[in-house]
DNA sequence: AACGAGACCTGGCAGC
DNA sequence: TGCTGCCAGGTCTCGT
């Protein structure tokens, strides 16, 4: 699920472990993207959580002595269960605390990660180069222009590349583009500044209302019953191939664009 | 500096 | 029913 109004929904549904002290750390299969270290088995123990933040598609979770960073990758998930709680096939992390929970990570694809980064994690060198968050002021239509003059690639590619700004997935890059009325071939440099003005606006406002949306699973996300329970985004583009444009009604095209399922209406979005 | 392709891994589904 | 091939919400790394 994770695109990041789903890990922002994540790190919200884990606020109550704030405070509580971890008391054991298992580790099932430790082969994600990188191998979890082993050492936090010896580590974390005795250690309390003090933050949960969150900086492009990473949580990260302040404890005394630094912080672990966890990434859900494509397939990964976070939940918070009872201790008695079997585990299930592809439940490959525990984090034990004294309440009795656990926070347990599942990752059929293993594209996740569970790393330490010490007590200066902006130095990390998977946070350190990444890009301004997409909500904050610094992400304006002025900074987009600035930082796309020398991008000929397609403006879709380059949204989701998290130099130039984090947290735009492949969800969100097809649903901005089409509330921008941009076509995701046009080249990068090519964006005027109302262009890139009208981007950032559809940007900032498709994941607020996926936050929005997000936040109204939390009850589901929070239960352990395992039911996905997830809230059906009301997609205007994404993977509606056919479908008629719910502003035009002309078909909902589907290309490939950076080996990746890229739809929007070639009514509503012209190439310049 | 920027681009494109490959890599990591499993599961679900369509088609034969 | 079983096999094959393709697709999937991410993003780092490498060769050009």
């Amino acid at each position: 699920m994770p695109e990041l109004p789903e890990v922002e929904t994540t790190r919200l549904g884990l606020l109550p472990l704030l405070n509580h002290r971890v008391t054991q750390v298992v580790i099932r299969n430790g082969s994600l993207r990188w191998p979890i270290p082993q050492s936090l088995i010896e580590s974390l123990p005795q250690q309390t959580l003090k933050a949960l933040t969150r900086r492009a598609k990473y949580i990260l979770a302040h404890f005394d002595q630094g912080v672990l960073l966890l990434h859900l990758g494509m397939s990964g998930r976070l939940r918070l269960l009872s201790q008695d709680e079997p585990p299930q096939k592809h439940d490959h992390f525990d984090l034990i605390f004294n309440t009795g929970q656990v926070l347990r990570l599942h990752d059929p694809r293993r594209f996740g990660a569970v790393l330490w980064a010490g007590d200066d994690p902006q130095s990390h060198k998977l946070l350190s180069a990444l890009g301004p968050e997409p909500l904050d002021k610094a992400f304006s239509g002025n900074y987009l222009q600035q930082n796309m003059r020398t991008r000929t690639a397609a403006i879709k590619i380059t949204i989701m590349d998290s130099h130039l700004v984090v947290g735009v997935g492949n969800i969100y890059a097809s649903e901005s583009l089409f509330r921008a009325r941009i076509h995701p071939l046009t080249p990068a440099k090519a964006l005027s500044l109302d262009d890139c003005n009208r981007l950032v606006v559809a940007i900032k406002s498709t994941l607020r209302d996926a936050l929005a949306a997000g936040g109204s699973s939390l009850r589901d996300f929070l239960s352990t019953d395992g039911s996905p329970g997830y809230f059906q985004q009301a997609y205007f583009a994404y993977a509606r191939t056919g479908q008629p444009c719910k502003i035009c009604a002309n078909p909902i095209k589907n290309i490939r664009l950076g080996q990746r399922s890229t739809f929007y209406c070639d009514v509503c979005q012209r190439l310049p």
